[in-house]
DNA sequence: CGGAATCCAGCTAGATACTG
DNA sequence: CAGTATCTAGCTGGATTCCG
């Protein structure tokens, strides 16, 4: 009864808004609903090094098909934050390279990798101490 | 043959580390994994505002089903971003806060979420654009 | 209230084959 | 090289029902 209306807001001082954020997700979701796809953050990063070409991707990206990198490009493209540069060719070749809107998304990438490199350690021995409790 | 070999690697300077993430995804693809699905990112913005319980987080995201909420709290659980307090009283109450890493996760999600705020209306345009290009 | 268990639809992404 | 097209398996997540 205590915690039930009066909500207790003090927890993470000023890290989400409550305004805009009331009921929707203000947006976060478009973004993720995008990152979190096993591909787009890998090519991200790979285009983040510089200039590529479609089969450059597809090798410095191991276990990715024609069909998921032509996808996640496309939608990169679409998105604004991928520019795919098309000569005309025999045999054809295309350049891909990284927005300004791209290349600051990749930087709020590489903060998201900074904490994960930071925490995965502690998250690897948190699952270690669940599963052990969890499943005997 | 000139982009071949000789990679042009200094586009986004100091963006994201050559070292570590070689071939593979420096554990980034762990959490995105996570914040990946519908429901792991809104959970922890709610919680980030203060501790809530099971009902209290059903009602403050719409759309979640029991399922989810039990499923995506549980990994929070397991990962050791999320406590889980229970009562054992009837009927039973259970709360759910951030732990320090889950407040830093939120924090990093924040950030996020500025972007997305930032970029949103530009990504809607180029998507115009592009749906308006190819779409006709 | 706070789940667990079951069933099922839809989308994602992998494999494969074909094209300009 | 840089795709497109098709077909399909598997997983995610929704709806529903039941339990302590």
């Amino acid at each position: 009864m205590s915690v039930t209306n009066t909500a207790v807001t003090a927890q993470v001082a000023g890290t989400i808004p409550d305004g805009p954020c009331g009921d929707d997700d203000c947006g976060i979701r478009d973004v993720l609903d995008r990152l979190g796809d096993r591909w787009t953050v890998l090519v991200i990063v790979e285009l983040s090094r510089g200039v590529r070409r479609f089969r450059e991707l597809e090798r410095a990206i191991p276990g990715i098909s024609q069909r998921m990198l032509t996808l996640t490009t496309k939608r990169l493209c679409r998105d604004g934050m991928v520019e795919r540069i098309a000569y005309p060719t025999i045999p054809p070749q295309v350049e891909y390279r990284l927005t300004e809107t791209g290349q600051s998304l990749a930087a709020a990438i590489s903060a998201l990798a900074d904490w994960s490199r930071e925490h995965k350690d502690h998250i690897a021995d948190a699952r270690r101490h669940w599963d052990a409790e969890h499943g005997d």
